[in-house]
RNA sequence: GGUAGAAUACCCAAGUGGCCAACGGGGGCAGACUGUAAAUCUGCUGGCUCACGCCUUCGAUGGUUCGAAUCCAUCUUCUACCA
């Protein structure tokens, strides 16, 4: 099987230019294809992971991928899906960025193999120092403004009076593909890969190839990730699921995807593992004949944390999870209890607050995050949502002493199902 | 620039002098059932309080009134039609 029939399989490929041209193209030798990330934030998500793991599947096929940080493309804005324009980060904030991004990026791909070496780049390393002019004189005129006028993600904007599109977001379309284009006259890149969102720049670049260096070029576009309910992948009520450790722990990136619904589980196996085929056949068939097993959902969770955060911290997720969710603490060693602090959201309290009368529950639901407000919290507890130390508390004037602390120093406070923060008391 | 209309809580949307912390829907949180799933049913959904109650909130500011989301004035922002 190819790389392309690999992706089908996967239902990787949303759309591509001239399907029949890049199979042969692929058959023949290895190919050099590109993917950006603009950097908005100082860390990547799991929304990014499609088109970052495309670029692995394939280097893993033997092709030569680079990863673009988009200092240059960042600082203007991809009007491509937005409804309203954005306000433009500083200078500085890019910066910080792609230095933060780039780690990142550089996680997912092999540059060590001898073999096909993947390359990481920042665009702002060929597009800051181009003049507005030689800009305008040799990318400006390829293009027209009614073709770009007639991108969607252009259209969509210019038909929404209210909020209407900048020149600068309308000349984003213009350095990406210029980006195609110095890749392909540097690097001989020939294939760029990227969301569907990115069909317009994608062909920009394209037809930039054509016109200014002769050169063809073709296109993959990755689906957008939905769920089965509806609602934005990616998010929970904390907001983004990111890659950053400091900013998604493993343990809650590691529960993110064993939240999966079932309807998506398998999708997921195929989007986000490098799991083969059968393997992913036969978890198919598990989860199937026994979804309440989550056999889908343990390795779709597995592999996902192994893959950003490594083995380690994932052996360490999957653990915490066990104790967690494996019933009751009785007889929990310490030592065991050790492995769930600093996994599940922890926060350190002074000691002097148990001591004595000690605090109310609901004055620690608040300090704990797990409640905004006192009344918040009462309504928690007077509804059967809250347990201390896994077992469950509606005595609202309840309160929490030395006694409580488990080892002489925790306390473990659950909201609902799953939400856990312990209590450290220091 | 002129005329008419609109602005309500996370979102949509009722309310047009006291019964309004404000109907209803969505979303969110929790409970039951389950499998850390979905669907379904139930409760909650401004803050403080054990509670009576108190405080803050209906675009902004000022006013009328015993009493205002509701009436008046000014301002701001949007919408529609006209220029």
């Amino acid at each position: 099987m190819n790389i392309i029939e690999e992706l089908q399989w996967r239902g990787l490929i949303s759309d591509q230019t001239d399907a029949e041209g890049l199979a042969k193209r692929l058959a023949e030798k290895p190919i050099t294809l590109y993917a950006g990330f603009d950097p908005t934030a100082d860390s990547l998500h799991v929304g990014h992971l499609v088109p970052l793991l495309g670029l692995r599947r394939f280097q893993n096929d033997g092709h030569f991928p680079i990863a673009i940080a988009g200092g240059a493309t960042g600082s203007i804005g991809d009007p491509s899906g937005k409804s309203a324009e954005r306000s433009l980060l500083t200078k500085e904030m890019i910066q910080a960025n792609v230095d933060a991004v780039r780690p990142q990026l550089g996680r997912l791909l092999d540059f060590e193999t001898k073999t096909n070496p993947a390359r990481l780049l920042d665009n702002a390393d060929w597009t800051a120092q181009l003049s507005f002019l030689d800009f305008l004189r040799d990318i400006g005129k390829h293009f027209t403004v009614n073709q770009m006028v007639a991108k969607e993600s252009v259209r969509a904007r210019m038909e929404d009076r209210e909020v209407g599109i900048s020149y600068t977001e309308f000349s984003y379309q213009l350095l990406q593909a210029f980006d195609f284009y110095h890749l392909n006259q540097k690097f001989g890149c020939e294939l760029q890969i990227g969301g569907s969102d990115q069909w317009g720049n994608i062909t920009a670049g394209i037809d930039l190839l054509r016109k200014k260096g002769g050169n063809y070029g073709y296109g993959v576009t990755l689906p957008l990730i939905t769920k089965a309910d509806g609602t934005k992948f990616g998010k929970t009520e904390g907001g983004a699921v990111w890659l950053d450790p400091k900013k998604t722990s493993p343990y809650q990136f590691f529960q993110f995807w064993m939240k999966t619904d079932d309807r998506d589980v398998i999708r997921y196996l195929k989007f986000f593992t490098f799991l083969p085929q059968d393997v992913i056949i036969d978890l198919e068939a598990k989860h199937t004949a026994n979804p309440g097993a989550r056999e889908a959902h343990k390795a779709l969770a597995k592999a996902c944390t192994d893959l950003i955060h490594g083995e380690h911290a994932t052996q360490e997720a999957i653990r915490a999870s066990e104790i967690l969710f494996g019933g009751s603490l009785e007889g929990l060693a310490e030592s065991t209890f050790n492995e769930i602090v600093g996994e599940v959201p922890t926060k350190e309290l002074p000691l002097g607050q148990f001591a004595g009368a000690g605090s109310t529950l609901l004055d620690i639901l608040v300090a704990s995050g797990l409640a905004t407000s006192k009344g918040q919290a009462r309504k928690d507890v007077e509804g059967g949502g809250i347990n201390v130390n896994n077992e469950r508390e509606q005595n609202i004037a309840r309160l929490l002493v030395t006694n409580d602390l488990l080892f002489g120093k925790h306390i473990l406070l659950r909201k609902g199902k799953r939400n856990y923060v312990v209590i450290t008391a220091k």
